[in-house]
DNA sequence: CGGGATCCGTCTTGATACTG
DNA sequence: CAGTATCAAGACGGATCCCG
């Protein structure tokens, strides 16, 4: 819950502090490259990632400032979820990612593209 | 131990069913990075990983076709693991988590350039 | 001595049920 | 809709042991 120390100097080991498990990058890919903003729409995702560890997870990514949590403005019962500048430079690690699946693991596609704003 | 069962067909998902914990991607590091070969250099890293995550991330690695393991033609009794070219398709992945890291946790540096060959 | 395997206590994960 | 609560299963970690 509260942040761990960290385990070393390396950038590398940095950013797997953060994003090093199997659920993390798959917010951020829902948030960053298919545009989803709430809790239900990350739920939806065909991995089917369980309540409580999207609920921890949103938790922690808010914690380190690469997601803010707000309201929705036009329904305030809503909660929405939108990456910070500094989760968004998370772009490329997520598109390296990909394209390495996409070469190697048979059978993978990418799903929906980026929704046009608005 | 057996591989899991994928699961989706994101390839992001699927590079995460591989790489997706705290150890293997600095395993990878170490690997293509840094040009280590043997298990006491691996475990020689700062960050501490223990005998048996190594052996297992090692096994898994080797498993999913990403290392080969090998002797160390000098000298029989030594094991050496190697990236295979899929592992070594890896290197785009680690250098963007890499960029990340030196530009968004204070305090990170990159520890030494790949040895030169030979 | 290098390269692990095994044991075991602890921490984390995740599926499911439930709630405001 | 957006989460907690509960609880079992598994991952981790460290110490120790093993084997060529």
């Amino acid at each position: 819950m509260t942040s761990q120390a960290r385990r070393s100097n390396c950038p590398i080991a940095c950013a797997l502090d953060l994003v090093g498990d199997r659920w993390t990058l798959l917010v951020l890919r829902d948030m960053l490259l298919l545009g989803k903003t709430r809790f239900d729409e990350f739920l939806a995702s065909p991995e089917g990632i369980a309540t409580n560890i999207l609920s921890d997870r949103l938790a922690r990514l808010e914690e380190e400032k690469l997601v803010e949590r707000s309201r929705d403005p036009d329904d305030g019962r809503r909660v929405i979820y939108r990456p910070t500048e500094r989760g968004k430079s998370f772009v490329p690690v997520l598109t390296a990612m990909r394209d390495w699946g996409l070469k190697n693991v048979e059978g993978t596609r990418v799903f929906a593209p980026p929704r046009a704003k608005r």
